[in-house]
DNA sequence: CAGTTAGGGACATTACATCA
DNA sequence: CTGATGTAATGTCCCTAACT
């Protein structure tokens, strides 16, 4: 078969659906008689659907838009049940004077509103969360830097007061060095007492000990 | 049990209506 | 008139249950 042969065959395919759809859509009832005889298997790209032409709808053919009450009902039974079983949409469509199938697209486009809704929703809280935690790890690292500074100092003044007692008494932090509470003062560190482990006045140094290893 | 069919849902897309 | 937007409708794919 040639190149030529499958053009010209999807054109009159084309040609053929085309003719189809029109005549589903302005002859429904002459359209489900024949459709059997007329239905072709194939490989079927995507169709595109023919315009049709605005008088063709001011004829009374299609209703598009549904009314006000018509919509507040549906949106009413779509509140009590996203889903729609067969013998609630023939009720529906009988009371809404619709055809079932208007109802259950009606049903199915809703859905798709409401799932859209729903993941922008969830997509906002998200991004909100995701901007929060991310203020809160700045807030956190120029925290840690402001500490890092302060215990710079601390170690400064340590080696300094180490340098004035001089000789006269063994200077390691961890054992004999001891520190009275007006440090965290002196240092600007006032507030932040219970971040160091203090168990009692005689044993100051342990928290400063675990801070001072630590970091 | 495998194959077939019908019904219905999700999803993508199209086409019409409406409005700024 | 035109482009943007909302929505009814259509097409396709997939799943499931009932039937053969």
């Amino acid at each position: 078969m040639t190149t030529t042969h499958i053009k010209t065959q999807t054109q009159n395919q084309t040609q053929v659906d085309d003719q189809m759809i029109l005549l589903s859509q302005y002859y429904p009832e002459i359209y489900d008689q024949l459709i059997p005889e007329l239905i072709v298997e194939a490989v079927k790209p995507r169709r595109r659907r023919k315009k049709i032409k605005a008088d063709a709808c001011s004829s009374g053919f299609r209703k598009r838009k549904l009314s006000d009450e018509q919509v507040s009902l549906l949106e009413q039974n779509f509140g009590d049940e996203h889903k729609l079983e067969s013998e609630r949409k023939d009720r529906l469509a009988s009371e809404l004077g619709l055809d079932p199938r208007q109802v259950a697209v009606w049903f199915q486009n809703r859905r798709a509103r409401w799932k859209s809704k729903k993941l922008e929703e969830e997509y906002s809280k998200l991004k909100n969360e995701h901007d929060s935690t991310v203020l809160e790890k700045c807030r956190l690292e120029t925290e840690i830097l402001k500490l890092k500074e302060q215990l710079s100092e601390a170690e400064k003044e340590i080696n300094r007061l180490a340098e004035r007692s001089d000789g006269t008494s063994s200077m390691s932090p961890s054992s004999s060095f001891s520190i009275e509470p007006p440090f965290f003062d002196q240092f600007g560190m006032e507030g932040l007492e219970g971040v160091f482990y203090v168990p009692d006045q005689n044993n100051y140094t342990h928290g400063f000990e675990y801070w001072f290893n630590n970091f």
